[in-house]
RNA sequence: GGAGAGGUGGCUGAGUGGUUGAAAGCGGCAGGUUGCUAACCUGUUAUACGUUUUUUAAGCGUAUCGAGGGUUCGAAUCCCUCCUUCUCCGCCA
């Protein structure tokens, strides 16, 4: 949600920023009606706060049986105009809902074709015989269980198994003990969220085809940034406290509704994967520097399992709507001859904390102000694994550990025991 | 799932239809007293929105007593629904 009395008293900044993301036509019909609906909301508040205060005034006492039929007339006005207030106000929410973030200075406009890369990291492996694919490797090392997955709970999902497990949780732990040093607090929400939260989140109602439903009004999680970011919903947070610093684990739950192929078999698009989130809400003065933060954590992860990666900035339009910048890093998959992206580093400025109503106390204005929040992965497991398998793949068919998760997982190779 | 009791400001806790945004106490902040600390005294102490002006602030207004509806000229107070906490019973792969 953006602040409608900036939209009010800088038009034509907003527009031009915004122009980044959406085409002109869209958006001058958005803001029209945004304005629209403002001056219309203004006017409505002023007349039923009029009736009301003479409402009030005479109610301060016994009003005379005459000025209580008088009050009686203008008690069904005020309900008349409050119920049209509600309705333009619900409406002036959702379109004000279809306005996106303002895009951030150095963020160029347009879509997935201006991405830009940024920074890569290490090279594509040379393989001096004829490597396989993550799905080939996993089955003859049995360390996935894709057969067994599909039978007990239906198609893309899998099971990890034996060193395959190991080696998954190692990566979770890998990641929890990064974090934990650089002094985030680790969580493990409840997988389940109410429909609020989703909302809240900015997932709904995009998402809600993609999420899983259940009897209850509830919703799986499909990312923990949507606890973390209800984690301080409607609160004011003592400003000493911040930055506050979270990290979460999850299962993440996603229906991926929209079909995929042979191309992203394995599991590079599965219905539940695992993920450790990074979760950061800042002074404003402050996210800038966090987002750095935050991508270098998530770059460094990758590094240190010695993974050949890339860090693109998204332009405006490929970044989500909530979003003033996103970087995604995204880590080589030899067999698909591409990259696919293990963290998205978002800074959503104020955007997210409006909706959520997340503020602290500034002690130099005395004044609440909505604080910044950030969300990056660090990460997400389900392209890292393959990644692994595919590009520590030997010769003979087994797969080296990186030296950072030996000591979680207690072997520094996987080989076949047929 | 059943029965019962609750949910009031940062906290404790009054308040059962009419100057109650809400007593009192605690805490916080500012000032005073004080050799220091403690104690004491005085003042102050929510948020959002709208609006006015001599517009980085002040004034005025509206709303907010778990949430949403209803009754009423008027609701923290009466009624309904929901959420939630506690106690007891039942269920528990």
């Amino acid at each position: 949600m953006l602040d409608i009395n900036k939209i009010r008293d800088d038009q034509e900044g907003i527009r031009k920023a915004l122009l980044k993301r959406l085409e002109a036509d869209q958006l001058d019909q958005i803001l029209k009606k945004v304005l629209k609906l403002d001056k219309n909301r203004r006017k409505l508040i002023s007349q039923t706060e009029k009736l009301k205060a003479e409402r009030n005034q005479q109610s301060k006492t016994k009003p005379t049986s005459e000025i209580i039929e008088r009050l009686k007339t203008s008690g069904e006005d005020i309900r008349i105009l409050d119920g049209k207030l509600a309705k333009i106000e619900i409406k002036f929410f959702e379109i004000m809902s279809e306005l996106p973030n303002i895009p951030a200075d150095d963020v160029v406009s347009g879509g997935k074709e201006n991405n830009q890369v940024v920074k890569t990291f290490g090279e594509k492996p040379k393989f001096n015989f004829t490597p396989k694919d993550h799905y080939g490797l996993a089955t003859s090392l049995d360390i996935i269980d894709y057969e067994r997955g599909v039978k007990m709970s239906g198609a893309n999902f899998w099971i990890y198994k034996g060193q395959g497990a190991l080696l998954e949780w190692a990566l979770l732990n890998y990641f929890i003990d990064f974090h934990t040093k650089n002094g985030y607090q680790f969580m493990i929400p409840p997988f389940l969220l109410t429909e609020k939260s989703a909302y809240t989140s900015g997932h709904l109602p995009k998402f809600k085809d993609d999420l899983f439903w259940t009897q209850d009004k509830t919703c799986l999680n499909a990312t923990s940034e949507m606890m973390l970011g209800n984690y301080h919903r409607d609160e004011i947070l003592d400003e000493k406290l911040l930055p506050l610093k979270y990290c979460a684990y999850s299962a993440c739950f996603r229906r991926e509704a929209g079909s995929y192929g042979q191309e992203e078999r394995g599991m590079i698009r599965g219905h539940q994967f695992n993920k450790i989130e990074m979760f950061q809400f800042t002074k404003p003065d402050d996210s800038a520097l966090t987002f750095n933060e935050l991508v270098e954590s998530a770059e460094k992860l990758v590094e240190g399992l010695s993974l050949h990666y890339r860090t693109r900035l998204l332009a405006a339009g490929d970044a989500s709507a909530a979003m003033a910048k996103t970087k995604d890093i995204e880590v080589w998959i030899p067999s698909m001859n591409t990259y696919k992206e293990v963290s998205s580093a978002s800074n959503a400025l104020d955007y997210q904390a409006r909706r959520g109503n997340i503020r602290f106390k500034n002690t130099k204005t005395d004044k609440n102000e909505f604080v910044h929040t950030l969300n990056a992965s660090g990460l997400a497991t389900s392209r890292l694994f393959p990644a692994i398998l595919e590009q520590f793949q030997q010769a003979d068919g087994s797969i080296l550990i990186p030296q950072v998760l030996q000591k979680y997982t207690g072997f520094d190779k996987i080989t076949s025991l047929k």
